[in-house]
DNA sequence: AATGAATGAGAGTTCATTCAT
DNA sequence: TATGAATGAACTCTCATTCAT
């Protein structure tokens, strides 16, 4: 309609990007600090530099941020866990594979963020888990289940069993990050040798 | 006003005891079916018959409420797991007395409230635990904790052990209650199998 | 469940009745000087003593409070009208029984009303017209349509007709309210008298 | 910042002028549809290709957009209505040139904006009129009341009159634009029919 | 002690307007 | 001049808490 047309200029579309960035960026630091219902939109642009009014020329809405770090999380962390588990022959490299994929994504994500929450100064009522932990940790969650329900592991009672797999990844993996320096390795180790323990265990059980 | 002076009655005493019981209950209800933050006092006292102000007579504020559900589950639970502890002689029959006497609280409190979450209901963002199942639960990760300090199940990683123990406990025993009937037996002879299990492996890998 | 139940005391029943008697009075005035869409809540309740939030002890929303208004408005006015066609023979009895009708609540709403809008000071984009007239008139609008389909005015075009009798009731009972005193005897003769008058113009106009 | 300093062109000043069409064209419609408060800056340059920013460089504000609309269609009726009065030289044939001037405007201005309101879609507290509608309603309002000042139509109330055929001709008019196909001459004589037998009814009731 | 209306801070969200590009 | 992201005041509405009764 107009004669002349000016085009969005790198400068522009670079500021965009960096400033939706900024925002989630913000919105995983107060997510996690204060937990979905805490987090204030006013909370999470403070962290920006931005105005009240500007989260909404990014997001529509608290609920929207939230879900979009959730599944970038999981977008994310799908492949490499599919990958992880396209290598694996049996149930315990399957194990070994999804469990490392969880604990590397953590400490990765971890590091990125430089959470730098103070450590002690937890409020109460307060979930302690970004989204994209949470999205992260429901396809670990759902990986596992799925390998069970396909014989992966055959014990007595795999509804028990994929809960005790899945807290132990979840509770394990939250530990790691606690420590200096991080050692995916390491947990990896403790948390599948203490499920196929586990496992073995139940069998003699069983017995 | 009046001439004579009333002492307190038994009647009166049991109405007030009974008021602050039915906004305890109440409150139970809410804040395991909508968490803490989207709970609000006027969906607690709606669950009584009293008014909204009369809350407040009882209560400083709905995060007192909170915690003295904690603090009464703590209380009436702390007992229960010393005297259990008290009968055990080592770190197996410990680690069962205390998963045992977790699991049994659960259930018990469970069937008393009768929660009635309608199943697959759950909210997003919501804890689906009431304060005294948190409270409960910190009695026993602290009892975990102190015992493996005491040397009681002398392994490499005894912060990860605890870790891992605790969150076995804590989601095989949600899924418990999932369960009809509610099975406290199956469900410790599950745990403990698993954790115990979950011991050897980490023996064995330390090798 | 306690054992002491307070009445409600009539000096608290009547400040909740006085208090909504506040919000639709002062309502009403702010919606009549700035039109719904410009009148914000907080308008209304400055007008009452009453903080921002009490507003909605007693309505729902700026629209419940809108309609109430209206509703009170027809309420009030039906009966009126009902008993003024009821006693009306024919078409121009009628015609005179609904526009007295409609002029005398418009003169009665006004006067205790207390409008007083400071003339001249007409906001633009503005009604200028309370929710009470608003449904009053729509009142008198669906009888004489109902009149006129009754073929009480057979005429060419009735729609036309009844946008033209409706039109001059609501602006000439407007004129009226403008004027000291208000006479609505003499509005009502001359709106009757002209829209007769027109009848028969439109008649002969047929031929 | 350029070495050559170029004129505007003819082009240049076209666009500039179309731009400004736009805007006008695409406010007219959404204060047709959404009246003053409910349409949105936003929702007016969504009807041009244009950018939020640019509405700025045309208009200082929402308001004066209105105004220029408004003021534009009284500009381009006010000749229109003179060059009909001038050729009246009775108060009946000024009747009939001012209203049929007014009707024809109508008919004119809503065939070139295809208004195409879906019918019966009306918003509760919408106007249902663009601002050169209210304008040039208001000159045709004042050459009626000019008129009879001058004692074109000596009768008991002119006040009363003139608010009569003023709004005979408004609602009329809008019945006009509701059906196809749009009658100016039926709709002029019905009015003028009206009105004029108003005038004798006026005259007879005077006795 | 019980009541429930009143309070007001603060939540999410919208939008006229500005301004760097 | 065109752009469209940024701005921030203002909006409707909620809710923990207070307080007159």
């Amino acid at each position: 309609m107009s004669e002349v047309a000016y085009l969005p200029t790198g400068k522009r579309e670079l500021t965009k990007v960096a400033n939706r960035q900024a925002i989630l960026d913000a919105a995983r630091k107060v997510f996690g600090e204060l937990g979905y219902e805490t987090a204030t939109v006013r909370d999470i642009i403070r962290g920006t530099g931005l105005a009240a009014g500007t989260f909404y020329n990014y997001f529509k809405s608290k609920d929207e941020v939230y879900l979009a770090l959730a599944s970038e999380g999981a977008r994310q962390f799908a492949p490499l866990l599919k990958a992880q588990r396209a290598q694996s022959a049996g149930w315990e490299e399957f194990l070994n594979a999804a469990i490392e994929a969880y604990f590397l994504f953590l400490a990765d994500a971890h590091k990125s963020w430089l959470s730098q929450r103070p450590p002690g100064e937890t409020q109460p009522h307060v979930h302690g888990e970004t989204p994209e932990m949470a999205a992260v940790f429901n396809e670990v969650r759902e990986a596992i289940v799925e390998e069970m329900a396909n014989g992966g592991a055959p014990i007595t009672d795999p509804d028990y069993l994929a809960a005790a797999c899945i807290a132990i990844a979840r509770d394990v993996g939250e530990k790691m990050l606690a420590r200096r320096p991080i050692d995916t390795k390491g947990a990896t180790q403790f948390a599948v040798a203490m499920i196929q323990g586990g496992l073995n265990g139940l069998r003699q059980a069983e017995d």
